[in-house]
This record gives C-alpha cells, sequence and structure tokens, in this order.
DNA sequence: CCTGTCCTCCAAACCGTTTTGGCCCGCATC
DNA sequence: GATGCGGGCCAAAACGGTTTGGAGGACAGG
C-alpha cells in the first residue's frame, strides 16, 4: 500500500493525503482525520526510501567502529553506549548505522557516509590526542559530536565528555586524606585522550602536597583484568610497594583486586583501591553496597547525551558548537580505608 | 556531482554513464574507461538514497536490540558479535542498521522496518525457547537469521548456532574423567535457549555415569562476576561442597576464581574450573597458556557466519533454510585438575 | 455586483538513480 | 541491394514520496 494508492481509495490527491499525514496545517481536520483512519486502517506506512530521496535527509547518523589490529574500540564501554545512543535515535524516528571498517579506512567511510548520503551526521569514538578526524569531517561540512575529547584540536567542536581529570583528581586526593603516599595508576592507553586526562588529574593532585609521580608504579596499558593483575603484582614488589591503586576501569580493578588477595592481602584494609566505573549493565560494581570505591559516570547517560546533540546540530548545522561536561560521583564502596602505618 | 551531471560533462547520457559505471556489457570498452575515469576524478559516488529507491533494495540489515527492563541482551557478548557481522556487511556494501527498542516494541520494529522497506534482512538475538520472534518474521516474509536456535519452534528457519549442549557434555565428562563427581553449574537464565541446552549436556554426561545433577549446586542467573561468586560460595559451603565449576561465561568463572581464592583455596589444584570462552575482544583468557581450561567458540565468528548466511538468504530468498552448528574446542587451562582425596 | 481573501485541494515538477524499449548505424549475408 | 543482426547509445518511464505554484469556491467587504 503506497501513497498513490491511498490516495485513490480515498478519493483524493497524493498531495493531500501526504500533507493530512504530515501535518500540514493547509488541510480540512474532517478530511485529515478521514485519511489517518484510513492510513491507519491499511496500516499504510510511507516507504523510507522515497522520503529519504525527497527530502533530501538521510534520518540517519553513523558510528564508525574502526576495526583496529589492536582492537582497542571494540571495548566493553562500547554496547553499553551504544544502547543509550540508540534509545535516543529510535525515540526521534532516526536510524543508527553501525559501520565496523578496518581503521586505515576510517576517513574514506566517513567521506564515503557523507557523499552518497547516507547518514546526516556521525558520533567520533575514542578520540586521540591531535585527533585528524575532527579537521577531517570539519572540513566536509559533516555534522558529529566527539564522545570524549581531543586535546591540542585547534578548532572548536561538539562534544560529550566526562570531567576525567577532576575524577581522578578527586580520587588521588580522597586517598592522600586517608593518608596514602604511595598510590599507583593502572591507566588506560595514553594515546588515548580519556586516559591523559585522568593521568594530568592524579599527577596535579599529587602535586599539591608536594608528591611526585613515581614511574615504578604507574602503567599504561589496554584495560583488561590481566594488565590489572599485571601492574598490581608490579606496584606491589616494588621498592617501596604500592598502599592504593586508582585504575582507569573496572576490569582493571578486578584484576588489582586479585593480586591483592593473591598476595593474602585484604582490599579496604591492606591496600585501597578506587576505580572508575562507567556503570556498565553487565558490570556492576556490587549491589546494595558498592564493592570499590569509585568515580562513577554512566557511559549509557553519555551515549543518550551525545546523540540528542548531534541530532540538534543536525537540525541547526550553524549553531555555535555545545559541549557537555560530565561530573563522575565519587561513591564510597568497601575498597578503601586508611593507610596502614 | 550526480549522474546528470556527470553524463552532460562527459557528453553521454545518464543512462549509458550509469551503465558503464555498473558493469553492464552493452558499453563500448572505451566509453566505459572514459566514464569510469571521469567518474573517478569529479569523486563521483551515486546517491544511496537513489539507487535504493530506483531498486527497491535497501541494501542494509537490521539487528533489533530489545532494551529488556532486565537488560539480558546488552552483554559482553554483543559487541564482539556485531564487529563480526559488521566487516561483513562493509565487505559487502551493506549497512547495519541496530535498532535499539523497548522490547514490548520490538515486534512493531521488525514489521516498520520491513513495511518502510529500510531493511531487506535482519538478525535475530537470543532466542528463547519456542520464541514467537520465528513466527512473525516467517509470516512477514522477511529474511532472517537467528543467533542461536529456539527449542520447540515447529518452523525451519536460518540459525548460525555453537554446540551447546556437546560443549558442555565434553566439559562435565574431562570433569569426570579428572574425578569429580560433585560438579556445580552456573548456568546463564535458562528462559535462553542456549543455557538450555548447556544444561542437557551436563545433565547428559552425568548421567552417562550414573549421576543425577544436584540442584544444591546448580544455579541459574545473569552471567555475572557476582553471580559467579555468589553461585561459588553456595556450592562450596553446601552440604557436599563442589570440587569442580562449569560456568557458563568468562565472568562467572572470575568470581567463582574469587570465591575459591577466598576462602584459601587454589583453583586447579583444589577446585577445577571449566568456562564457556566467547572469545572476546576484552576478556581474554589468559594469553600463551589460558587461565581457564574452556570450551571456546568465537562469538565474533559466530557474527560473520550469521552476516554471511543473512546476506545468502537475502539474494536467495526462496532456497532452503540453511544452518550452521559451531563446535566449541575444548583447550586446556590451569584451573583443571584431578580430584583430590 | 465586483473584488479580495481565505480555505481546501490538486497537477505537476522534483529528488537521483535504474531499467525498459527503442533507435541508428555498420557490417555481414543472401 | 534488400535483409538481418549486433553493438552502442539514448529518451522516457519508473521508484514513492515531498513541494511548488496554482485553482476553484465560499464568503466578507465595499
Amino acid at each position: 500500500m503506497n501513497l498513490k494508492q491511498l490516495a485513490t481509495k480515498l478519493g483524493l490527491s497524493p498531495t493531500t493525503v501526504s500533507r493530512a499525514l504530515n501535518g500540514y496545517p493547509e488541510v480540512n481536520e474532517a478530511t485529515r482525520e478521514r485519511v489517518v483512519a484510513a492510513a491507519r486502517r491499511h496500516n499504510y506506512r510511507p516507504n523510507a526510501r522515497a522520503i529519504r530521496l525527497a527530502t533530501g535527509r538521510a534520518l540517519a547518523v553513523g558510528h564508525v567502529i574502526p576495526l583496529n589490529t589492536r582492537s582497542e574500540i571494540m571495548n566493553p564501554i562500547f554496547s553499553d553506549f551504544i544502547a543509550g545512543a540508540g534509545e535516543t535515535y529510535s525515540r526521534n524516528g532516526y536510524d543508527m548505522i553501525l559501520s565496523v571498517v578496518p581503521d586505515e579506512a576510517e576517513e574514506t567511510t566517513y567521506r564515503d557516509l557523507m557523499s552518497r548520503g547516507t547518514v546526516d551526521g556521525v558520533i567520533v569514538h575514542a578520540p586521540k590526542t591531535n585527533d585528524p578526524r575532527i579537521r577531517v569531517l570539519k572540513d566536509m561540512g559533516l555534522p558529529f559530536v566527539v564522545h570524549g575529547r581531543a586535546t591540542g584540536a585547534a578548532l572548536d567542536y561538539n562534544w560529550v565528555d566526562v570531567n576525567n581529570r577532576r575524577a581522578f583528581q578527586r580520587a588521588t586526593e580522597f586517598l592522600l586524606d586517608l593518608g596514602h603516599r604511595h598510590i599507583a595508576l593502572a591507566n588506560g592507553l595514553e594515546h588515548m585522550d580519556f586516559a591523559i586526562r585522568r593521568r594530568i588529574g592524579y599527577s596535579d593532585a599529587l602535586a599539591a602536597v608536594g608528591l611526585n609521580p613515581d614511574p615504578g608504579i604507574m602503567t599504561s596499558d589496554e584495560m583488561t583484568e590481566m594488565n590489572g593483575h599485571r601492574a598490581a603484582e608490579r606496584a606491589l614488589t616494588a621498592a617501596i610497594p604500592a598502599t592504593a591503586f586508582l585504575c582507569a576501569s573496572m576490569l582493571q580493578g578486578m584484576g588489582v583486586r586479585r593480586a591483592i588477595e593473591g598476595r593474602g592481602l585484604r582490599m579496604g584494609r591492606d591496600v585501597s583501591v578506587i576505580i572508575f566505573d562507567d556503570d556498565l549493565s553487565y558490570l556492576r560494581n556490587g549491589e546494595a553496597v558498592p564493592i570499590f570505591t569509585a568515580t562513577r559516570s554512566s557511559v549509557r547517560e553519555a551515549g543518550r547525551l551525545s546523540a540528542e546533540m548531534l541530532l540538534s546540530v543536525i537540525a541547526q548545522p550553524d549553531a555555535a558548537p555545545q559541549h557537555h561536561l560530565l561530573e563522575a560521583e565519587l561513591i564510597l564502596g568497601q575498597s578503601t580505608g586508611p593507610c596502614p602505618t
């Protein structure tokens, strides 16, 4: 059942039927109701392909997932972010298109999505320092929102980010207040922007009390359980062992906990741990009471917000760039306590 | 730059240009080269919206993600499956559309995707026993492939699945061979089809040596670390404590390990553990040598295969239903050993 | 009665491709 | 020299909507 058929069945022109269904004012209320009723009865659904061609809009947004050979982006964050963004899209009648491409093809993919008219805008994931994608997208004129920020980008652009620096600064301060002086950092890969900011927050807090970061207890690696474990083994057997840990992810925190307990120590009493908790649906940080003390910020919420921002940018492409800085909350769990003397 | 402009620039008709670019035979080789060269030079890219309308094909496939209030599908599996499927799609010029919808709207979403012509086919995720979606899609005539199977479905349909029953049967047999007689099962939610099959494999293996499953050491729950931990606590303090565990996921296995070590026992010596390892990119089961003995099957590979199957179904909608049963390999790690006497 | 203004509706153009149904010309065949 | 047959090209009709630019009629105002 298409528009023309519906129109003849109603004894109206396609024009009027189209207008009636799309809520234009120049159609009599009585006929509008008649049209709407008939449309429902024959469950007419306008062909999306035709609408897209006629209106020149794609009614779709893209998420380009570079399939790194060293696979970094296919991370645990991803599915929750997508869930949040996807909710927003479906509520607004937009499609979400995922492009999984080898990372060297990422730029080409953006160009393609744009020039073939497949999407109206894109979300940029996992920005690196001085990320080249920003310049490219800006030049192309394709609306985009970055999840995160890219330090050093000369241009202004739309982004949604967590205040990673402050989160880790507060967490470090909290550990310092508990008397810890040897605080290990199990960070993410530091070519990623968020990881750099977290390290700065950590260093700043140390510097504020006259401490220098000790490279012997700082690691930067993919945020897996095993790497967390490895980092903790190293920091716990250092010349001056760490008494506390700051972890960039839940998984790393679990690895650290394993190392702690594996040495017969108890987390929260002998060694303190704070993690960054992305509040993932399948990696809950405890139930009633959190296991880990954590800086928490929902990545799903970030997905929602990024999507909303992108839709608003698409609607008004010439508006000034928008920014949304989320604050992580510091939640108290069972993994922190005063530094043993 | 669109087809018409390119055509006039070449002094040809749109017809000929279109045919030249699409490799039709009725165009002179010399002109074809001229056209191709010009297309590249002006980097002409055909408008996807127009192609879709003209050909009547969506050149896109859908993945509908029901956003369960009890969030079951937004699981760790998801991102790897998507990565695998996405690779296949981009290689074949198809778009992947993700629809995140409240689960009561799932059927409506399928209807919409189909009747508005947004997709040419869909992948069905996380089938339950006697899953109603299969009947619905069959009736609609929308091509689909199920990732997993739905026990009890009367109709035949396309699916890609792992031999979950045999995997757990073999794992159980292996533990029995090592002398274990009290084998706990930390299963997934048993309204999910894969979980049922795994339990059957487990029970069958026990039955084969004359043992009955002990409900006191069997759990069925979401596959999280905490649930694994809880299940292990229970099974280790049962009247007759379990000496071995079969876990449906890596995360559960990690929880079980924590419980074991928390009681001062050692995994692999005092208590054996076998997990089902989906080979996720951010949850690697060890490096050189696996931590957990496991039945392993790459969910990413399953994604690739499902996507390929779907594309073939779309190409030949009337072919007989296809099935692809993957076998999980049993890999030996450090988490299993003879039953202590 | 004439004019102007709404209110409703419509015919036709348009979006950018693919595809159908020729057309023209050169060349071989009889 | 007519006929047949491909090869190479094209005009125009789809595809299924939206949007532009009226048209016709009712009704109010002068």
